[in-house]
DNA sequence: CGGAGTATGTGCGGAAGCGTACACAGGGAT
DNA sequence: ATCCCTGTGTACGCTTCCGCACATACTCCG
C-alpha cells in the first residue's frame, strides 16, 4: 500500500509538516480513464499521485485532443487551486491506474498562504509544469510522431516502478493528438528495433537507452529542468 | 511618455503600493529583436511592458524555434524569479519595440513574499501564462498556419494601441515555427480577403472581426481565460 | 537618383501525416 | 471451445507543409 511519502512532493516535507496535514490527506484509487477534473469545473481537491499517472489534456471543440502535461508521483494535479484561478480550461484524465492522496482545496490554500516549504514546493513544481507545457508546444510543432512517442513512453515509465505501461495505442494517439494508425506505425518501428515489445493494451520498454536516442531533445530538457527545480523530487 | 500604470498589472496596485515600489521601477526602452533574457541565464530583473511586446521563444538545438507565449502590457516577463527557479529554458525577445519598467529580482521577490496584492496578481498572471502555453501546444498540433497567423495577429494588436504591427514575415515565421513562405501565403490570403493590408515590414489589421472568424478557437479561449483570471488587466 | 540589401512572391518535388476502409487477431465472456 | 468485441496491421489517395530555388520589388542610404 502506498504512503503519502510515495508522492515526491509530500516526501520533501518534514515529519512535522507532514503530520500537520496528514489528517487532511485522503487516499484514493483511480482507474484508467477516470476524469480527475473537467475543463472549467471548480476543483474540490488537489491530488498527489503516488502510483497513478494523470494526463492534462485539452479537448478542442472538434473533439480532437492533445496532452499538455503529464503528472505522476513527482507532482500534483490542481495547481490552479493555489494559483488563485480555481479552474483551468483543461481536463485531467487518469492515464495509468493507481493511487493518489487528495487534500481539500481550502487546506492546500491555507498551507500555501503560510508561505513555508509547501508554498516553495508548489511554486517550483508549477514552474516545472510551465517548462513541460512549453516543451510540449515546441515538440508538437517540430518533431515527428516517432520522436514524440519515444518522449511519451519515457515520461510514462519515469513515473512507474516497472517499465511497462497498460494502455492502448488508441489512448496514446489521443494523448499525442495524432491518428491511432500513426501510433501503430511508430510503435511497430520501435518494436522492430527491439526498443519495446507490446501486445494488446500492454507496452513494455526493453531498451530505455534506445528510446532516449530516438527521442527528440524535449525529453531530456524537461527531465533536466525538473531535476534542477526539484532535486529531491524528480522522477526515477 | 509611458507611466508604470500603462502596465495593467502595475495599474492594479493601490496608490500606496505603487508608491512603495516606485523607487525601484526603472523605465527601459527596448528595440525590436532585443533579447530580454537568454535561455538558462539568471534573470536580474522582471520586466513590466507598457508599449513593448515580448515573445517567449524556445530555440531548438537545430536552430528552429517556436513562440511559447506573448507578453505585453497585460503581463510581466520573468515569472521564474518569483516562482523560485531563477531561470527558464526559454529566450525572451522583443517582438514589438517599446517601453517597459523593470524591477530588480530581489525587490519583486520581497514584494511577493509579503503575500499581498502583488503575490496574488503574479500568481494569477502566471496561471494565465500556463493557459497560453497549453493552448499554444494544442494549436501547434491541430491548427493550420492560416489560423495560427490570425491568432498571432490578434494577440499582437490586443497589446498595442493601434492595429498595426511593425515586423517582417520572416520574424513572424520564427514565432510560429513555420516557413517564411508559409506566412507569405497565409498573409496573402488575408490581404485578398480584406482582413489586413501590408507592405515591407508593416502589417495593418483592417477587419478584426474577419480575423477572429478565421482564427481557431485558441484565440478566444486564451482571451476569455485571461479576462477571467485578471479582469482589470486583460488587454484591450 | 541609383544601387544594395532586404523583404516578398511563386513554383516546384517530396515528406509526413490525415481520413477512410477493411482485414485480421487476441483474449475475455458465455 | 467458441463467439464477439476491441485492438492492431496495412493500404490508398489527399492535403498541408517543408526545403529549395529563384524572380521581383520596396526602401534606405549614399
Amino acid at each position: 500500500m502506498a504512503s503519502p511519502r510515495d508522492n515526491h512532493l509530500l516526501a520533501t516535507l518534514s515529519a512535522a509538516e507532514l503530520t500537520n496535514i496528514g489528517q487532511y490527506l485522503e487516499p484514493v484509487e483511480m482507474e484508467l480513464g477516470d476524469v480527475v477534473y473537467e475543463s472549467g469545473r471548480e476543483l474540490s481537491h488537489v491530488y498527489f499521485p503516488t502510483t497513478a499517472i494523470v494526463s492534462l489534456l485539452y479537448v478542442l471543440e472538434s473533439g480532437a485532443s492533445a496532452e499538455i502535461a503529464i503528472v505522476g508521483r513527482e507532482g500534483v494535479v490542481g495547481v490552479s487551486i493555489f494559483m488563485g484561478g480555481a479552474t483551468t480550461p483543461n481536463r485531467a484524465v487518469v492515464q495509468s491506474a493507481g493511487g493518489a492522496y487528495r487534500m481539500p482545496a481550502r487546506v492546500i490554500q491555507d498551507e500555501f498562504r503560510r508561505g513555508g516549504t509547501m508554498q516553495h514546493l508548489m511554486l517550483r513544481y508549477t514552474q516545472s509544469l510551465l517548462t513541460q507545457m512549453a516543451q510540449t508546444a515546441v515538440c508538437n510543432r517540430h518533431h515527428s510522431v516517432d520522436q514524440q512517442l519515444c518522449r511519451w513512453l519515457l515520461f510514462s515509465i519515469d513515473r512507474l516502478d516497472v517499465p511497462e505501461i497498460a494502455t492502448t495505442q488508441e489512448l496514446i494517439s489521443n494523448m499525442l493528438g495524432v491518428r491511432r494508425e500513426g501510433v501503430t506505425e511508430a510503435a511497430g518501428k520501435l518494436q522492430k528495433a527491439g526498443a519495446i515489445s507490446y501486445r494488446r493494451g500492454h507496452i513494455k520498454v526493453l531498451d530505455r537507452a534506445a528510446l532516449e536516442s530516438l527521442s527528440c531533445e524535449c525529453y531530456q530538457v524537461v527531465r533536466r529542468e525538473t531535476e534542477r527545480l526539484l532535486p529531491f523530487v524528480a522522477p526515477h
